[in-house]
DNA sequence: TTTCGAGGTTTCTTTAAGAGACTCTGAGGA
DNA sequence: TCCTCAGAGTCTCTTAAAGAAACCTCGAAA
């Protein structure tokens, strides 16, 4: 499609922006994630020009974070998370836990996240895959990894 | 400084994405973090353009998520974090975390993390806040909140 | 046979990003 | 005292992307 704008550096925010890193991206996963699969309902929904939706969504097939199936035996189609597209819900999940907790305001978080496992009103928690400890800012070193160019 | 994009949304994702969505932002936040924080090192380290930079930079202490903060006694000045932008830093892991396993190739992650409370390498992982089991994309419903205009 | 709805294209205008030269300020040195 | 320098921006101009809105295509149904 085009050159990429932040992949040359060896840093996996940046190869992860240059696939989701587009204005409205996030969003778009969002509504798939939360079943709002057609263009036009996408389209609608977000108020986005159809135009940059269209080079969105073919952007994010062929990254490989959404999948277009077709519905209906015409030429219509759904647009689905891929696995690696479904991996970054988790992303999503934070993203909407830091909004709640700093921009929601007097009225509450908009949306609410129940968990299938407990069956409770949670959200994300970043816990280390070590020690199941919180993993915030202050809680880590950064260290040279073996991909650091 | 202008209108919002999203803000009109009853969305946490979308609020964030007002104050962190733009181009380079996150990368931005990402160089704070790493301890790159000075006018001139951000701007060298990522290739951005002055003007957009200092656009971003006057969003973000805005927005409080950074601190302009003198140094050397003269107009010279450091971005710091707030409690509110560390607490994307986060996000910024998570994104991280995808991009490592989805896009860094043979060459494994450019960045580790180690984790000062356990003192090991480890990556994030999200944990349901209710019952600290995993939460992902398959794993909560969607439920209105409060806020939900 | 025309109409309709989904899913795009195309064209034109407005806005934002990039590149790079220029400015301002106080410190330190000759 | 005057000169130079580094840091932290501004300013101007060019190029690229987003927004708005009309138009096109295909097959199904009326």
């Amino acid at each position: 499609m085009q050159r990429t704008r932040f992949g040359e550096m060896a840093c996996s925010i940046a190869r992860t922006l240059d696939v989701i890193g587009e204005p409205w991206s996030p969003l778009i996963l969002r509504d798939v994630w939360a079943g709002v699969s057609r263009f036009d309902h996408i389209q609608a929904d977000l108020g986005i020009s159809r135009k940059v939706l269209t080079e969105r969504l073919n952007h994010l097939v062929e990254q490989g974070v959404l999948q277009r199936l077709p519905y209906d035996a015409r030429p219509r189609y759904e647009y689905h998370l891929t696995a690696k597209g479904a991996d970054l819900v988790e992303m999503l999940m934070v993203m909407a836990r830091w909004g709640d907790r700093w921009l929601a305001g007097e009225a509450g978080p908009p949306v609410l996240y129940r968990h299938h496992t407990c069956g409770q009103i949670g959200h994300v928690d970043p816990r280390c895959s070590h020690c199941g400890e919180p993993m915030h800012a202050d809680d880590v070193d950064l260290l040279p990894g073996p991909g650091s160019a």
